[in-house]
DNA sequence: TTGGATTCCGAAATCGATTACGTTACCGAT
DNA sequence: ATCGGTAACGTAATCGATTTCGGAATCCAA
């Protein structure tokens, strides 16, 4: 079965495509009578206008592409789920990329968003980027792009993100509190601005606290596994003077820490308390439950949303291009593995 | 700054659009030197042809739309991982929607699609859904739909899905080999075509150690959740005869039902043993390791999609469609929450 | 010199919908 | 009778790329 096309209702009405297209769209000048008879035989030939026709003539597709370093990951599903609610309340439709932490990937997969025409981009970058080129380009052709949770000061452009520092800063200071002096962390690699500012967080609060900054107590690992917080553990845990707690860039470094912990047989967090980033569901889970911080994943993707399309439209009723940083708030979670046991 | 368009070349070169097109595209009867010369002219201006003009003319979107109940299940994840994965190699793109486990959600979002214009559908069915006729809607327009996981015998379709039976069976009959004879289930909702099939495996199981069906071992949950799985497993225990062994139609009702017997001091699996469904990655991280039952969900990604992808090219070429039935092995892990200690 | 075959390129239709502009017919007013 | 106005619809250009058809120019053979 064929699709109807406007042509299809106008010769079995003996109109043509104009009146046809018009009576849909309830332009003043058409009398109501043909209104009525055109719309009746949409209705009969199950009429839909042809998306391509339309977007071609209008220049405005109502698709964004969405970049980001891994769907199999929970933080990115609870982003990506709060863009499709948004986007799909206002017909927008999202095309899905995964760059893989890769820089050359990422690139590829913006140029052939750019190629199959998007209206905007929203991208989360990859651990490997430092240059921005790709999104610039996008831009020039007045493609807005909104970056999140991984961004970088170099693109010019609104941007969502977790307040990393914060986190890091109210998950140290936690640690702190219950009267630990000796507290590592594991990091991120050195690229992401995120990761940076969880290392400024844990910094500023050892600062605070009047600790000095010991390097032997800061590891970095590179892609930021389970295997990784393991072996970077057990470094710490063979230093003549162990820490007493652990501050770690992600959950699943956490757990990589842990288990290095159970191996070796201590406990947490009597022998060490640890504490994650992201919150993941199975910190709840696992036993001793891990205390993490929660980042908004679903509200990051709405936000973010929303600031592209208003960018949108700002561009297609060219008006000045206003671009906002969003910050939003972290959530410590205290739970087992980092509180301190009362009695000493 | 404006897209180049095949007129913007013309012009600058004084040739015609048609010219242009075809020296692009490598026809043959096109003059090397101006080939050459609209090459390096398209090179300048940085021409990428329209998409849409391109998918108006030759009526091929190379867009597949991916209908899932939802996005924040690992499961899921790793499906439209692999489907990304094969998609993206061959320039096609995906187009994400959630129905949120809602019929009603469902056919909108699947009109939307069509609307929208997709090559082809890869579609979940919801757990609410029965009738199929807003996906025959579209395989009349020839947009061909490729179901998977959970799929409907109602529809004449490609499928991809895991043999759940055979996991089922597989499941129970670990927990019967280990000799024990009381085993429960939770099962699920009673629409979706998997659930029945885990059903029937522990059927067919407990028919082949010779054991009675006992229907008071066996719970139906509505929402498959964690609650639900604590809920039923109270109500098993307080049982005169409380089963040993039980087998949960998903990760999440087996976490459920082993927090309720830790809260009530039994222990796993000495107390019940307990395999769920899905093989989560949070089953070899939780205390004890949870036994489950392993679905390929990257390849059940790739598989559908390569059947999409071959019915897009029959229906292209004019060619008699063909449907295939694709069932995916799927294999226990056994962990420490059924295996039953060996002294009695 | 002429016929035919090649080579290379332009003209124009097409995909389907939108819309600026023009046209017809009919109205009442002068 | 002529004019201005308006309701209602048709004509045709447009979005950008593709493709069929055909035409001009060139070349070789007779």
């Amino acid at each position: 079965m064929k699709r109807a096309t406007l042509r299809d209702i106008a010769q079995s009405l003996g109109v043509t495509v104009a009146t046809v297209s018009r009576a849909l769209k309830n332009y003043p000048d058409i009398s109501k009578a043909t209104k009525q008879t055109v719309l009746a035989a949409a209705e009969r030939l199950h009429y839909a206008p042809h998306p391509m026709a339309v977007k071609l003539r209008q220049q405005a597709y109502k698709v964004v592409g969405v970049v980001i370093p891994d769907i199999i990951h929970p933080f990115f599903s609870d982003v990506i789920s709060g863009i499709v609610d948004v986007m799909e309340d206002l017909g927008y439709h999202i095309i899905l990329s995964q760059s893989n932490e890769s820089y050359e990937k990422e690139i590829r997969v913006t140029q052939m968003l750019q190629a199959t025409g998007v209206d905007g981009l929203l991208v989360c970058l990859s651990n490997e980027t430092v240059d921005v080129g790709h999104l610039q380009a996008l831009q020039e052709y007045d493609v807005p792009v909104v970056l999140f949770d991984k961004i970088s000061p170099l693109l010019e452009a609104s941007s969502v993100v977790t307040n990393d520092f914060q986190g890091a800063y109210d998950a140290v200071a936690h640690l702190l509190d219950q009267g630990y002096t000796r507290v590592a962390h594991i990091k991120g690699p050195p690229h992401p601005e995120n990761t940076r500012q969880r290392f400024a967080g844990y910094r500023a609060a050892l600062a605070a606290y009047g600790l000095p900054y010991r390097a032997e107590y800061v590891a970095e690992c590179t892609h930021v596994t389970q295997d990784e917080g393991a072996f970077f553990n057990r470094q710490f845990m063979a230093l003549a003077e162990p820490p007493e707690a652990l501050f770690a860039v992600t959950d699943s470094v956490a757990i990589g820490a842990i288990t290095a912990l159970k191996e070796a047989g201590w406990r947490v967090p009597q022998d060490m308390a640890v504490i994650g980033f992201s919150d993941w569901a199975v910190c709840r889970l696992l036993e001793p439950s891990i205390s993490s911080v929660s980042q908004p994943g679903y509200d990051i993707g709405r936000r973010a949303s929303e600031l592209l399309l208003r960018e949108i439209r700002q561009l297609r009723e060219a008006l000045p291009l206003e671009h906002s940083q969003l910050v939003l708030d972290a959530r410590i979670q205290i739970r087992q593995s980092s509180q301190r046991p009362v009695s000493v």
